[in-house]
RNA sequence: GGACGAUUAGCUCAGUUGGUUAGAGCGCCACGUUGACAUCGUGGAGGUCGUUGGUUCGAGUCCAAUAUCGUCCA
């Protein structure tokens, strides 16, 4: 007997007994195997930038669960896990803590130590994340771990890169980026805050002038709060509808400062009428706005500013210039020309860098682009026929949307941390020259390069496939570039070049580009005959790889998992991530990466906002873990995935000395360390203060600090309790359990209902996790667990364990319910179920109604309930359905007149003779559930005096209640319930006489209608004899 | 500006193809500690489904407009 069990569930110490028992097993491992059918979920690569937050842990528990139950279901399921390097973010937060901390960038210390440092940071949150994901119970084969910049992932960057250089495309162009010209980087657009500053609006005129340069007299006038830029105009710009300036469009203007001619131009998308003079000056490689109507209208881009901020030799006369100090000189010179009209004094919003908290500068620069026209539209094809399916369906649209934009996506980083673009480049002297274009190849001349048609470059046989040349436009007009692409493991082709004057691209390579490839990266494409290598088991360190197992030269484990079966993401990088993974996977391997992406909710804190590294709202999943235990939250998180509502998770702070809880707020989340102290809060109760977990830093050693919770994972919490009672109930009642075959004949109602119920739930379970449909399948499986396995099942079965006779055929149907439901809450709740389920082993190791057989070891590995549907018997569920009923009403008619639990009661039944025989049947249960015993029931039962009464569908009850109950009070009572009826009946009624209703209502609705008025009807009738004879 | 989503009980959310009396958890009220579980049990009180109009025999569910909030894209 297990009377040792705990009264409560402990979650810790099953967590830890778990996670070691599976990987001792290996049950997480997926290899292929050609006879069965594969799985594969490929984790949504978390960024090494800092440690997961309960998004991620609704990220994991989803895929965990698809995992578990597939790999239940008889497939080899492999979930792969690994994270992703995020350059700009991770160099940023390396960079960013090397200023505060020794007051050096990353100039002070170079390229390589800069990578070095980063190295490090990457060591040490890739094995926090990796810790994190372990502890939620992720299924993961942690031996193929993957890291987009580790040998495998590079070796698959650099071979895309070199195909799509080979095949026309990548190349080099113009962008606009956020520039940082204290940093002198671009910077993306999540790394950059507005922040209003006081500044100032001019407003200055431009001379129309004639085709000759002469000034006509016009003057067209605009306002700008970056007067500088001028230098770089090329247009001025009206609305094509403005008639103040219909007759200036196509005329020229002249710029005062310099002297250019621009045109005027009209362009409805940036010009508007109603904002100053309805007429603006067009800047376009110094605005965004400027530029897309630049690029719509053919304009030159002039580049007018130096990495540093200073004006250019475009700018001349104010090269050499600060920006801002040109911006005074170009406002005095306007000023003297009489160019000048007024200046005001305005607040303006200015884009900063986050990193420098400098003001950004839209700078026009050279960039690496993948085409996207064929790419795209493959990858568009692969929704739009199906071959890729989106759940829920509505983000297809996303998705569509963006690639059908078609924009070219610029692939180039001005970073350090990152895959290097493996280009090398060389200027060469460009005078267009035609006679001259093979001796500018002269440098190329080792590798035997020749002019071939179309300005295309040819090398040697020898270095086809490893080396591939082409021209590209210089910096500079009059400037031409060889650049040279070199394939993976070709050091000495590198030495080669260099040696002819070639230098590397010191960009490096946007990181979705190598996330794009994650799918058949991480299964070691592009090597086709080697299965890629794995981590050693007991070491999760980068560098210590096995040798691949080689299968007669064929990648079997590229051919057996991919193409992938669901991605599980958010929808935020649909665009950014989903997309391009498809787009590569259909270039390099010609199929999909996946058949489903499942798109699940987002976590939100307590206001709302979404939980995000760069917030400081995100909650560490394993503060929650701590205390609510992993399947807790893991459930809680699973009810939570319904397909159109974001989750709002609002925690607090349990006070470490008096466990009052002070709800987390914004302030809360942007508190950082100030002077050197530690931020803490005040407990609202105690007084006390007390420190608390952020991700800006770490609480002192030996502080009090509080712990994160949030109630809404009592939910969680108490399933699991209930469900760890409910078999502890089954275990105390196991002494003597023997396994044998039980024949349908020795069932009991309620036993053939259970299984009844058990056989709907697994089918229902199936269908919601097969549609991702966790809110339901959760609420479904929960549903059944308490409100019908532990509230009635048990409940019924507790006579049979004191009956010697009855005991033997309650165990066996209770072990074969225990064991199916275990499986079935093994994908949502792992630990709890593995521990019961070696409890249930010791207890009843043989299991099964029909055969009963030896269980398997462990639930992870156990098959996934398949219950006959012969076991739905809606009869016999209709029949229990009006058991439960009658026993609700008793305890009804107790509570309603605070009669004692304890008290016994009679019960009369007035009902059909069928009714009758299925009632006295269990009349033991009327005993056993509300302390009631079954007097009579028949026909020919009449309501004794003094009864408390009600009145079912088909059978009306009577309870004697001589002095206990007051007449009028039941009157009362009872004349409400015939209102209510009355209500229903004339709505039906209603219903009924609508000669609408009649013709064009289904005949079954119509049906339905008429049975439940007729049975509303009879109940009224019983409901009103009572009423009579309380009245008489 | 465009796309998508949300608005249902005090709170957080379900509600499948329109069809009987709109559900759950938490919270609330009353009673209860009979050996699975007070992280519990029993019973109960709470909503006319953002607003307006329409389609329909019938609308929380479909359509249109509108308000508020949110996300993504520009």
């Amino acid at each position: 007997m297990p009377t040792d069990l705990p009264k409560h569930y402990d979650p810790a110490a099953a967590q830890n007994r778990w996670v070691e028992h599976w990987l001792k097993h290996g049950y997480c491992n997926a290899d292929p195997a050609p006879d069965r059918e594969s799985h594969t979920i490929m984790i949504p690569l978390p960024n090494v930038t800092g440690a997961l937050h309960m998004g991620h842990c609704l990220n994991g528990t989803v895929q965990d669960l698809i995992t578990r139950f597939r790999r239940m279901q008889g497939k080899v399921a492999l979930w792969m896990p690994g994270t992703d390097h995020a350059g700009i973010a991770t160099q940023a937060v390396v960079e960013r803590r090397m200023l505060e901390e020794e007051g050096l960038t990353r100039h002070d210390i170079g390229r390589d130590a800069l990578v070095k440092r980063i190295w490090k940071w990457k060591d040490e949150y890739e094995a926090r994340i990796l810790n994190q994901l372990k502890q939620i119970g992720s299924s993961c084969d942690w031996r193929r771990v993957r890291f987009t910049l580790d040998d495998v992932c590079s070796r698959a960057v650099r071979k895309t890169f070199y195909r799509m250089f080979c095949d026309g495309l990548v190349y080099r162009g113009k962008r606009l980026v956020n520039w940082d010209t204290y940093l002198q980087t671009a910077v993306a657009d999540d790394e950059v805050f507005h922040e209003d500053v006081d500044g100032h609006f001019w407003t200055m005129n431009y001379p129309v002038v004639d085709a000759n340069g002469k000034p006509t007299g016009d003057r067209i006038s605009f306002s700008t709060t970056r007067p500088e830029t001028m230098l770089g105009d090329s247009a001025v710009c009206v609305h094509p509808s403005d008639e103040r300036y219909t007759h200036l469009i196509g005329r020229l203007v002249q710029i005062p400062v310099n002297g250019r001619c621009i045109p005027v131009i009209a362009d409805a998308l940036l010009a508007n009428r109603e904002l100053g003079t309805g007429a603006v000056k067009v800047t376009p490689a110094h605005d965004p706005n400027d530029y897309a109507c630049g690029l719509r209208n053919n304009l030159p881009m002039i580049n007018i500013m130096n990495p540093d901020g200073s004006i250019n030799d475009n700018g001349a006369p104010f090269t050499g210039l600060d920006r801002y100090e040109a911006r005074k000189k170009i406002v005095e010179r306007m000023q003297e020309l009489g160019h000048l009209e007024k200046v005001e004094d305005r607040v303006i919003p200015l884009m900063h860098s986050d990193r420098s908290k400098t003001p950004i500068e839209p700078f026009l620069s050279d960039q690496w682009f993948v085409k996207m026209d064929t790419l795209a539209e493959a990858a568009m094809d692969a929704v739009r026929d199906g071959r890729v399916r989106f759940f829920p369906q509505r983000y297809a649209n996303t998705y569509l949307d963006w690639l059908g934009e078609k924009r070219d996506w610029c692939i180039s980083r001005q970073l350090w941390w990152g895959h290097r673009i493996p280009v090398w480049s060389r200027r060469v002297d460009s005078d267009g020259d035609v006679q001259s274009s093979a001796d500018r190849l002269k440098c190329l001349a080792p590798f035997g390069a020749q002019l071939l048609s179309g300005g295309r470059i040819g090398l040697a046989e020898q270095y086809l496939g490893r080396l591939a040349a082409q021209f590209a436009p210089g910096l500079h007009p009059g400037e031409e570039l060889i650049l040279c692409c070199v394939d993976a493991g070709n050091a000495d082709l590198e030495q080669a070049l260099a040696e002819a004057g070639f230098e590397q691209d010191p960009d490096v390579l946007d990181t979705w580009f190598s996330s794009a490839l994650w799918p058949h990266a991480t299964l070691g494409w592009p090597d086709l005959t080697h299965n890629p290598p794995m981590a050693g088991t007991d070491s999760q360190s980068s560098g210590q790889v096995q040798a691949a197992n080689t299968t007669g030269g064929v990648n079997e484990v590229l051919r057996y998992f991919y193409p992938g079966s669901v991605l599980v993401t958010s929808r935020d990088i649909i665009t950014l991530w989903v997309a391009r993974m498809v787009l590569t996977g259909l270039y390099n391997m010609g199929d999909v990466p996946f058949r489903h992406v499942y798109i699940h909710p987002k976590i939100l804190d307590g206001l709302g906002q979404t939980m995000s590294k760069s917030k400081g709202n995100g909650v560490d999943p394993l503060e929650l873990i701590d205390k609510y235990g992993t399947d807790a939250v893991r459930f809680t998180i699973a009810s939570l995935a319904g397909e159109t509502q974001d989750v709002r998770l609002p925690v607090g702070y349990e006070c470490p000395h008096c466990q009052a809880i002070t709800g987390q707020t914004k302030e809360h989340q942007e508190m950082r360390p100030m002077g050197g102290a530690t931020p803490s809060i005040k407990c609202g109760k105690c007084k006390k203060a007390f420190q608390f977990p952020s991700p800006w830093f770490v609480p002192d050693e030996g502080a009090a600090v509080a712990r994160i919770v949030s109630e809404r994972f009592d939910y969680g919490r108490n399933f699991c309790n209930k469900l760890w009672n409910a078999c502890r109930f089954a275990f105390m009642n196991l002494e003597g359990y023997s396994a044998a075959p039980v024949a349908d004949s020795e069932l009991q109602v309620e036993d053939r209902w259970i299984l009844s119920r058990l056989a709907s739930t697994a089918k229902d379970v199936t269908t919601m996790l097969d549609r991702y449909q966790f809110d339901q399948a959760t609420r479904a499986i929960r549903e059944f667990t308490w409100n019908e396995f532990c509230d009635w099942y048990l409940e019924m079965l507790k006579p049979r364990f004191r009956s010697e006779s009855a005991r033997g055929v309650a165990q066996r149907v209770l072990v074969v319910v225990v064991d199916h439901l275990l499986r079935l809450l093994h994908p949502f709740a792992p630990f709890i179920t593995e521990e019961l389920w070696h409890l249930l082993n010791e207890f009843a190791p043989e299991r099964g109604l029909e055969l009963p057989t030896v269980a398997v070891e462990s639930v992870m590995v156990a098959e996934w309930p398949l219950l006959a549907a012969r076991s739905i018997d809606t009869a016999l569920e209709h029949r229990f359905q009006r058991l439960q009923e009658t026993i609700v009403a008793v305890r009804n008619v107790r509570s309603v007149y605070n009669i004692a639990p304890s008290a016994h009661l009679k019960l009369f039944i007035k009902c059909s003779p069928e009714v009758a025989t299925q009632l006295e049947a269990v009349a033991d249960q009327f005993d056993n559930l509300s302390k009631t015993m079954l007097a009579a029931a028949g026909l020919d039962v009449s309501r004794p005096g003094g009864s408390a009464s009600f009145s079912l569908g088909d059978a009306d009850g009577y309870i004697p209640l001589e002095g206990l109950i007051d007449r009028k009070a039941e009157l009362t009572r009872q004349l409400k319930e015939a209102d209510k009826l009355k209500g229903f009946i004339s709505g039906h009624e209603k219903k009924l006489s609508n000669e609408g209703f009649l013709a064009k209502a289904p005949e079954q609705v119509v049906n339905e209608i008429r049975e439940t008025l007729s049975g509303l009807k009879s109940q009224l009738e019983s409901v009103e004899r009572i009423i009579a004879e309380l009245s008489s």
